[in-house]
DNA sequence: CTCCAGTTTCCTGGTT
DNA sequence: TAACCAGGAAACTGGA
């Protein structure tokens, strides 16, 4: 959610405290105006507008399904809306849900540097599988290498990987400047072509 | 169905 | 010796 914002709204992510947020739905929406400053300064405040708006349009996934049928009833009953504005608000309605469930389908990153990176930026307790160690030059170290390749397993659903082979895979990314080499036993540097790494825009 | 990027698997050989 | 690194070769896989 918060990446769809910064992009939607181009708010700066750099000022964004993402552990803040490391949240459940339920949360966040009880969150106030003043955490939101707290975990984002400036940008939290957008943050908290927009999440107001949200949920005073009914489209938040607090809202049960019974209070949204109640909802569009209402408002279908209301004789203002035209035939043409009906058939325009359902489909809306219904793009709306369908944009909503690919923003959190695409949290599942399918691509290994983007695991990673979430891992990384998710900040959930990673039990020091994973850990930046400079994260402005976006250069982090693999603490448990097996650990880590069984959680990559695990979003593969593939039981045989191993450090070994997941390694490989981030060999490959050196040649296409998703990663640059750093002479250090299990350290990785985020390269030129990847994104979203120093929770900052770039 | 083909094509392709992104791995996965296996490997030989080298380093820490 | 174990664990890690480099990168070739080829197989596999899911999406376009």
């Amino acid at each position: 959610w918060l990446q769809y914002c910064c992009d939607s709204y181009k708010l700066d992510a750099a000022y964004i405290s993402f552990s803040h947020f490391n949240v459940l739905g339920v949360q966040l929406c009880s969150m106030t105006k003043e955490d939101f400053t707290e975990a984002a300064g400036i940008c939290g405040q957008h943050l908290y507008s927009i999440l107001q708006d949200i949920r005073t349009n009914g489209e938040a996934e607090g809202d049960t399904e019974i209070q949204c049928k109640t909802k569009i009833k209402k408002l279908f009953n209301c004789s203002i809306f035209s035939f043409s504005a009906k058939a325009f608000f359902v489909s809306f309605l219904f793009f709306e849900c369908l944009m909503w469930i690919l923003i959190i389908l695409g949290m599942q990153s399918s691509h290994l540097w983007e695991f990673l990176r979430d891992l990384l930026l998710s900040s959930e307790d990673t039990s020091g599988i994973l850990d930046w160690e400079d994260q402005e030059q976006g250069i982090f170290r693999v603490v448990k290498s097996e650990a880590l390749a069984q959680m990559w397993g695990k979003r593969k659903h593939n039981d045989r990987m191993n450090y070994e082979k997941l390694s490989r895979a981030l060999r490959h990314y050196y040649k296409t400047g998703i990663l640059e080499r750093v002479d250090r036993r299990l350290v990785y540097k985020f390269g030129k072509n990847s994104y979203g790494c120093r929770s900052s825009s770039k």
